[in-house]
DNA sequence: CTATCACTTCAAGTATACTTGAAGTCAATA
DNA sequence: TATTGACTTCAAGTATACTTGAAGTGATAG
């Protein structure tokens, strides 16, 4: 079976080893078995586990209830529901997030329309409106 | 002009007062008038301000960011360039933020998949494979 | 074999973004 | 006018997520 240093999984996510150990404390990268020399050896599984910890750390989600999900995903039987609860509020969460950045993404790009137009102005050396502060200007 | 109270300000964007504070402090909320008894009075520029300041954090600029922004749009004429790259690694980072939460949600409706399959196979009493721990699982 | 670099633990430090508490003042209402 | 609740400042505290430093051990290239 493929194993990973601490160092290539570093590359691999773009994250310090510090914060790989630093998540192995946390409790939610864990079960990573040593060499002789007491290095650790990452596996597909691990790799697999930071990619849902990316995901979901991406929408949000706090070490501690990443901690309860991967808690709850390894006695599974028992909680089937709080796992199916917690993955639906996940999509929630992602789906609106998605809504907000998409309504933000226009904000941006309304800004940098009205910039632009500005700069062009001043670059043909017409009059631009002035303004005392934001407080009349921001948009 | 119509005007509001830090309460009224405090509800419409779900910030508690003391946030609001000190966005003033950390200056990206600034030129807040006030009444003669020293309470603060915002304008539709500040809300205005304000809706920049949560489309903004929401893709992760720090405050600090912020103020450097808002800094550079004071003072347009001199900076009109920097506004225009500060928008438009903005606008880059909300694009990919979104592409990112597009993937995320993908994964997360896949696991959401997955145990609703294991939940429905539970309750009809069939046989479950198991596993050791979640290094021969996760996905 | 030795140098060098990556790895280890553990404790303490840092960055960011608020949040809270104390002590006092302002504003609205009965 | 008295009381109540919202506001004020300022300093200090908190939460989260790492990050760094020290001191030592393991792995590898010459």
């Amino acid at each position: 079976m493929k194993t990973y240093t601490i160092q290539e999984v570093s590359q691999m996510f773009h994250l310090p080893a510090s914060t790989l150990r630093y998540y192995e404390e946390m409790g939610i990268l864990t079960n990573i078995d040593r060499t002789p020399g007491g290095q650790r050896i990452y596996t597909e599984g691990h790799i697999n586990r930071l990619k849902t910890i990316c995901c979901f750390k991406g929408a949000g989600m706090s070490i501690s209830k990443l901690r309860l999900f991967f808690e709850y995903e390894t006695d599974e039987p028992g909680h089937i529901d709080e796992i199916l609860a917690l993955l639906k509020e996940q999509k929630r969460e992602v789906t609106g997030q998605i809504e907000k950045m998409q309504k933000d993404l226009k904000h941006v790009e309304r800004k940098l329309h009205y910039y632009t137009d500005r700069k062009n102005a001043m670059e043909a050396g017409e009059p631009l409106p002035q303004w005392a502060d934001y407080r009349g200007k921001e948009f």
